[in-house]
DNA sequence: CTGAAAGCGCTAACAC
DNA sequence: GTGTTAGCGCTTTCAG
């Protein structure tokens, strides 16, 4: 009978013939309870199919030992790991984590987000999310708020990221030691990382001189994100030999246009992505990208918020995850005619450490 | 400042001079309320960063506004697109869908139940999960469940799926038309709908007269399921021509296989998949694929929980969405040597509707 | 139109 | 050890 009245701790105490806070001693577990009476106890409890009330509990104890966290996008696949991340380790120290999804778009997520708060949760995941800066701080007023793949600037908010500019250093080293000199990025948008994604790689061509040769389009984290990008690449007159798309998503929507144009990867043009999600593994894509721990990332954001909790820490921590380069068959040597560079100031081996 | 208390209707009521009630009014929106008062109550409230405390109202009216959802597995691309259906259809309905996983273990899939059930959400969505039929029994005890991707068999539960086994008659008849005799099939061990595409296939190959050609070897919804599926395959003397893989997550796992072994698709071997995600339609999965209206079916679902929820129908109802045939590079006529059979009972065209 | 009072199911002192 | 008593923050009759 759905919509039922649900037992209370009430009806099961008077069918164990106990009174309600005896009851409520046994469901936490309380020790010191004889062995007789909760025994009468659980078997009043079972068969009356009593489940505790967890709203109830948790709007007296102030605490609901759920965590809950708003993803951006799902279709992600880098954020389903940090999920996996997240319960791993949310579930080992005794809480359960919710989640909701933005939807890719601000005004979801921030309804997300309100919906946690108000649910009182005992703190908040924002994993990816692209809400406006006070939306967070005023989020923060209410609960511990840990970001995930976004960097903090605030004392009340800690955050796990990758260090992003050190990623698009990886990508740029990598290139230049091929002997690409004409990279081109298609950016992320507004996307969580994307801006440093995008002057990390500025900065690094820089670096090696090639200011004029650097160019940027703006994309954003989906496969038609990265399709578009290099749409508009193409249109350019001097093509580059080589393109960092934001992430791996992206980049697999970059890999169909160049296919669909007949342009060969990467004889033709070398194509980094972000992220080595699995789809990147694929026989036939087999994107050169970076790599970060996602799982741990996750598992971090949990750590954090239960150590504020817990430890009442006040100070805010900001965690950043080195990423590593994984090479794979979607870059190699530019075209002949385009001289191979003898620069090459770092190392670079299969995998390196930024 | 975290965990530090949070405003209360009563200190609203308090700084604009009023009574708790009339906050409450306020609130909810409740119209006979003088225009002046109100102003008052919301400007205190956004003073003081009031949120209101959705616990309480919960505890109180009986009633959370949220629906739950047990995800099986959200690796699984399918289900993301029917996270999609659910959250847009309950955004439309005025309430919120909170999300779990189960991370494929039926331990925690329960759990995760539990949690949602003991949270006294509105409904349940369990999309994809394995859990022993009891535990969806005295779940649906509680509050009304809606089962996607599994067809319920109680009248207390509402399910929606896609005709499984039309889905793998539809396989079997694209395949025979195209000349195969000897199909194997790696089945979904227990996942959700993997015995009814296993005995549909097997009905349809004997219907066929191909009985002794059907074989089946299990396997599992993942990567790794198919490839291991695949490799039993190609210990067996007689190689099929054709394989049709559970779903398509682990026909990319079999395509993975087959291409290391160096075997041709299509050339010496067929591959169909089943889910149609995003993935089978890459350029180099290419994959021939069963589809079905994934956020379509999340979208149902919410609408089952809601009707149930408003209209108090006791009646379960079972909807069941026909699956289409997408053919792709995948599959074509088998090796020269087997003779193209010239069996052709149904027709089967680029999209065949079951 | 507004305020007072009761109580949702549970926990946490505090008595017995 | 076990029962009693106050609330947690909110909604909801029911009087003014």
């Amino acid at each position: 009978m759905p919509s039922g009245r649900h037992p209370t701790i009430h009806d099961v105490a008077a069918r164990a013939g106990v009174s309600k806070s005896l009851v409520s001693l046994v469901m936490r577990g309380a020790p010191q309870v004889s062995e007789e009476r909760r025994r009468a106890v659980l078997l009043a409890a079972s068969e009356l199919g009593y489940r505790p009330n967890a709203v109830a509990r948790s709007l007296v104890r102030n605490r609901s030992n759920v965590l809950g966290v708003v993803l951006s996008d799902l279709h992600n696949p880098f954020f389903v790991e940090v999920v996996d991340g997240i319960e791993e380790e949310a579930i080992a120290s005794h809480h359960r984590a919710l989640f909701n999804t933005g939807s890719r778009s601000p005004g979801r997520e921030s309804e997300a987000l309100e919906t946690l708060l108000q649910l009182r949760v005992d703190g908040v995941i924002l994993a990816g999310t692209v809400l406006p800066p006070r939306a967070i701080v005023a989020a923060a007023a209410n609960a511990p708020v840990a970001l995930v793949a976004r960097a903090s600037r605030w004392p009340a908010i800690d955050s796990v990221t990758n260090d992003d500019r050190a990623g698009a250093r990886l990508v740029v080293d990598h290139l230049v030691s091929l002997g690409h000199r004409r990279i081109a990025h298609v950016d992320g948008g507004r996307g969580a990382g994307a801006a440093d994604r995008r002057s990390g790689f500025l900065t690094r061509m820089r670096r090696y001189g090639l200011t004029s040769d650097a160019v940027v389009v703006p994309g954003a984290f989906t496969e038609d994100g990265g399709a578009a990008g290099v749409d508009k690449l193409l249109e350019q007159s001097k093509r580059p030999t080589a393109v960092f798309v934001a992430n791996d998503l992206a980049a697999v929507g970059a890999l169909r246009v160049l296919r669909d144009r007949g342009l060969e990867v990467p004889g033709e043009v070398s194509v980094v992505g972000y992220d080595n999600v699995s789809i990147a593994g694929l026989d036939h894509v087999d994107l050169t990208t970076i790599e970060q721990p996602r799982r741990e990332m996750g598992a971090e954001a949990v750590r954090l918020l239960l150590d504020r909790l817990d430890g009442g820490r006040g100070q805010s921590r900001h965690v950043v995850i080195p990423p590593t380069l994984v090479v794979r068959g979607s870059t190699g040597p530019p075209p002949a005619r385009s001289a191979p560079s003898d620069m090459r100031p770092f190392d670079t081996e299969r995998r390196t450490r930024s």
